[in-house]
DNA sequence: AGTCAAGTGGGGAAAAGTGGGGAACATTCC
DNA sequence: GGAATGTTCCCCACTTTTCCCCACTTGACT
C-alpha cells in the first residue's frame, strides 16, 4: 500500500490544474499507472486514490448489499462523483469542474497525504473544520485507549 | 529497537538543517536506512522516529476504521504533520518549515533521546513547559502506581 | 603537536512547481 | 457543410527550492 504523508500548499491554475507533491508521486506504486480515481470525501474535500488502491475499494463497494436502499444510495453517491485522472508531464492533474465547486477551490489548495489517499482542500475550509475538532492528544488517548505517546 | 538517550544543544542553520548527535546516529538500526519519519509531538516539540520503528506505528494507524469520523480526523492529523527525512553526508536532517514553525525553532535546538524516538525542542519552550510539570518524583509515584523508588 | 571525529556553513547542480502557447479534437451556430 | 468557439492535451520556458558536495572550525585523544 502506498503511504502518503505530509502536507503542502499549492496553487490551482486557470485551467484547473493542481500539482501533486513530488514526495507523494514517488510513493505511488507502478501499478497505479500514474493515475488516480478522484472523488469527493465525506468532509468538504476531494480524495485521490491511486488506481491500484481504488480497485480494492471498488471490490468492497461492489460487495455491499444493494437490496438495501441505504447501501444503494451510498454506492450511487460515491460512483457519481468519481472520475479518473492522470498525471501530466509536470506531475499535475486536472481537477473536474464539479469537484472544484464541491470543495470550493479557489487559487490555493492544501494537499494532505493520508496513508492510502491524498486529500485536496480549500485551506480556509480546512482551517474552519479543524477548529471544531477536539484536541489532538485527547482524541489519541481515546482512540488508542491509553495514555502512551503516539 | 533503537534506544536513544541523552541530550545536546545544537544549532539550526539558515537552511533549516539540524545535526543529529553522533551518539544517536550510531544507535540507529541499519533497517532505518539513515532515515526518519519526522512529525509533531503532543507537546510543542518535534519527534523523530527511525523508519523501521515508524513502520510499526503506521500499521496500527492503518488498522483504524476510517469510516468513523473521529478516527478519520485523527489519522489525517497524524499523517499531515509527518514527513520523511534522511541524514545527509554530514549527519544532518532538513526540518520541514511547518514543523519549524510549529515547534517555534530559532537558532538553537535542544535534542533529547527518548527510547524509541528523538525529540527536538526550542530550549526556551522546553524550559517553560518543564517548569509547569509536576515534580519528577511525584510523577514517578503516580505512573508506577506505587511508592517504591524508580 | 598532530590526527581524527564531530559540528557548522555555503556554493552549485538538479529537481520541483508554475504559467502559458499551440495543436488536435469536439461542439455550436449560422 | 463549414466557420467560429471552446476544451483537452502536450510541450516548452521560467523561477524557486532542494539536494549533494566541499571546506572550515573546534575539541578530544594519542
Amino acid at each position: 500500500m502506498a503511504s502518503f504523508k505530509g502536507q503542502a500548499e499549492y496553487s490551482v491554475d486557470s485551467k484547473g490544474r493542481v500539482a501533486i507533491p513530488a514526495r507523494m508521486r514517488n510513493a505511488l506504486n507502478p501499478d497505479a499507472n500514474n493515475s488516480f480515481t478522484i472523488t469527493r470525501g465525506f468532509e468538504q474535500c476531494i480524495l485521490l486514490f491511486p488506481l491500484d488502491e481504488w480497485a480494492k475499494r471498488e471490490e468492497e463497494i461492489a460487495r455491499l448489499n444493494t437490496y438495501r436502499s441505504e447501501a444503494r444510495s451510498f454506492v450511487r453517491t460515491i460512483m457519481r462523483w468519481a472520475d479518473e485522472v492522470t498525471l501530466d508531464g509536470q506531475g499535475r492533474i486536472v481537477v473536474p469542474k464539479n469537484l472544484i465547486s464541491f470543495a470550493g477551490l479557489k487559487d490555493a489548495v492544501l494537499i494532505i497525504g493520508v496513508l492510502d489517499r491524498i486529500e485536496i482542500w480549500n485551506p480556509d475550509v480546512f482551517a474552519a473544520q479543524a477548529e471544531q475538532e477536539a484536541e489532538y492528544s485527547e482524541v489519541a488517548e481515546r482512540i488508542f485507549d491509553m495514555g502512551r505517546d503516539l
